[in-house]
DNA sequence: CCAAAAGTGTTCGCTATACACCCATGA
DNA sequence: TCATGGGTGTATAGCGAACACTTTTGG
C-alpha cells in the first residue's frame, strides 16, 4: 500500500457547514486512480471536522448552483491534487436514503485517471490529509464511499479493455511491458507478452518515440507514446478498441 | 411512427407545483424502449399544466426523500406504463445549468426496455396524453431530453452487445428470425442469418419451446424462450455474452 | 407450382493462443 | 556468464464472413 502523504484543501460535504450557494441534497464524489509500481491505488482524503472527522473518504464536495456536474467535480479534483484537465468521467449516481446521515443526499461519482508523472504533484497543496491507497487495501470509509470504489472499479476493468484510457495511468513515454503490466494489474489476469506486443503494435495506437530506456539492468526497451491523432483518424473509421 | 395512444397519470416535473416531500431540484426521468414491427420506439409524454404544457417530454418527476432512485423510477414507470419488474438501468445525470428553465434541476436518467407483450399494457391508465414514437422520428421535446434520448440510443446500442437485455423487448416466445431483427433494428445493420443462427445457439442461452409458429405462409419457425437459469449458470463461470 | 422464410453445409482467411526461441545489457 | 527483460517466429485451433444449398409450408 502506498501513502504518499499529501496535504490538500477538503471540501467534502457536511451539512453542518452547507454555504448557501450550493444545492443541498447533492453532492460530487470522485474516485481518482493512480498506478504505483504496477497497483492500482485510490486517492482518499482524511476529513479534519464535522460528522466524519478522522475518517477517510472520497474527495468530493457540493456542487454549485451555477456549476455544471462536470465543472464541479474538476474544481474539487483541481483543488484536491493540482491536477488539471484529466480524463473525467461520470460513473453513477448513488442516492439510498441511509447512505447519509441525517440528511438526505444524494452524490454523482466521477473518476478520473492520473498518470504517473502526476502522481507526486497531487503532494503539493495544503489542508486535510490525504493518501493513496492500493485498492485492494482499503481503510474504512464514510457512508457507502467503500461501494462506489467497488463499483467503479469494476467499470474501470470494462472500460479499459473498451477504450484507450489506460495510457492515462502511464508516464507520457511508456515501454510495452509497464503498458502491459498496467491491463494485469487492472485486470487482474496475466497476458502473454508476445501476443500482446502484436496486439497492441497492429492496432497502430503507438508512436515511436525514438528513444529507449535508460538505467535499467537488461536490454533497453522502445519507449511508445500514445498517438492520439492516430486514434482520432481511426475512430472517424469505425475502428474499436478491444484488448 | 407508431402512437398508440395511451393515458397515464403524468407527475413529470413542474417547479411551480413541487410538492413538499420531494427534493427539489433533483429529478427522475425514464427512458422506455419498446419494439413496434421491428422498430425501435420510445415512449413519450405530453404534458398538460404548468410551463411546458402542450409540450413532449421523457415521463418522469419528482423524488420523495423516503424513496431509493430506482423505486423513484421505478413508480413513475408503474404509473405511467402499469408495467412492473422490468429491467431498469440507471443511464447517466444530466445537470447542465441551463438544462431547466428559471430553477436548476439535475435528473437522474433511467432507462427500460418493454417487451413487445406489454407493449399495449402501457394503454391502460387515465391522465395526460402520451404514444410510442419511433426513435427515428422524433417530436419537439422539453428541455435536454432529446439529447437525453440521444445518449440512451447510444448506451443501449453498446449495451444490447454485451448483456442479454434485447429479449426484454421480445415477447417471452420468439424466433430467432425475430431476434435477428432485433438486433438489426437496434444497432443499425443487416446480420447473416445462418451466421446468426449458429453465434446465438452455440451460447446455450435459448431454450426450444418444442413449438411451432402458426398462422405464417411459409415454414412455420421453431419458438424459443430466453433461457435464465442457463444465463447465472454461464455468467458464474465467467461466461462473455457479445454480439 | 411459386414465394418466403426455415434451416444446414462448406470454404476461406484471419486471429487468438501457446510456447519455443534468440538478442542485448548491466552486474 | 548469468539473470533479466526485449523482442521474434511459428504451429494450431477456432471463429467469423460469405454464400450456396436444401426443406417446409401456405396460397
Amino acid at each position: 500500500m502506498s501513502e504518499n502523504s499529501l496535504s490538500s484543501f477538503s471540501s467534502h460535504v457536511d451539512p453542518a457547514t452547507t454555504p448557501d450557494n450550493v444545492i443541498k441534497a447533492l453532492s460530487i464524489d470522485n474516485l481518482i486512480f493512480g498506478l504505483d509500481h504496477g497497483q492500482l491505488d485510490i486517492l482518499l482524503i482524511k476529513h479534519r471536522e464535522g460528522i466524519s472527522a478522522g475518517r477517510w473518504a472520497l474527495p468530493g464536495g457540493w456542487i454549485r448552483y451555477d456549476e455544471n456536474l462536470r465543472d464541479a467535480a474538476s474544481r474539487h479534483l483541481l483543488e484536491l491534487t493540482g491536477v488539471s484537465d484529466l480524463y473525467l468521467e461520470q460513473l453513477k449516481t448513488f442516492g439510498r436514503v441511509d447512505r447519509f446521515p441525517n440528511e438526505r443526499v444524494v452524490t454523482v461519482s466521477y473518476y478520473a485517471l492520473v498518470s504517473a508523472e502526476d502522481y507526486d504533484l497531487a503532494a503539493g497543496h495544503n489542508a486535510a490529509d490525504a493518501c493513496w491507497f492500493n485498492v485492494r487495501a482499503l481503510p474504512e470509509l464514510i457512508y457507502d464511499h467503500a461501494e462506489i470504489i467497488q463499483y467503479g472499479i469494476e467499470q474501470l476493468q470494462q472500460n479499459v479493455r473498451r477504450r484507450p484510457i489506460g495510457f492515462n495511468l502511464l508516464p507520457e513515454k511508456f515501454t510495452l511491458l509497464q503498458l502491459q503490466e498496467l491491463y494485469e494489474s487492472i485486470l487482474g489476469t496475466k497476458l502473454d507478452k508476445p501476443n500482446f506486443r502484436r496486439k497492441i503494435m497492429k492496432m497502430g495506437l503507438l508512436a515511436s518515440c525514438d528513444e529507449k530506456q535508460t538505467g535499467v539492468a537488461h536490454r533497453a526497451a522502445k519507449l511508445y507514446r500514445f498517438d492520439e491523432q492516430a486514434y482520432n483518424t481511426l475512430m472517424e473509421k469505425g475502428f474499436s478498441f478491444e484488448i
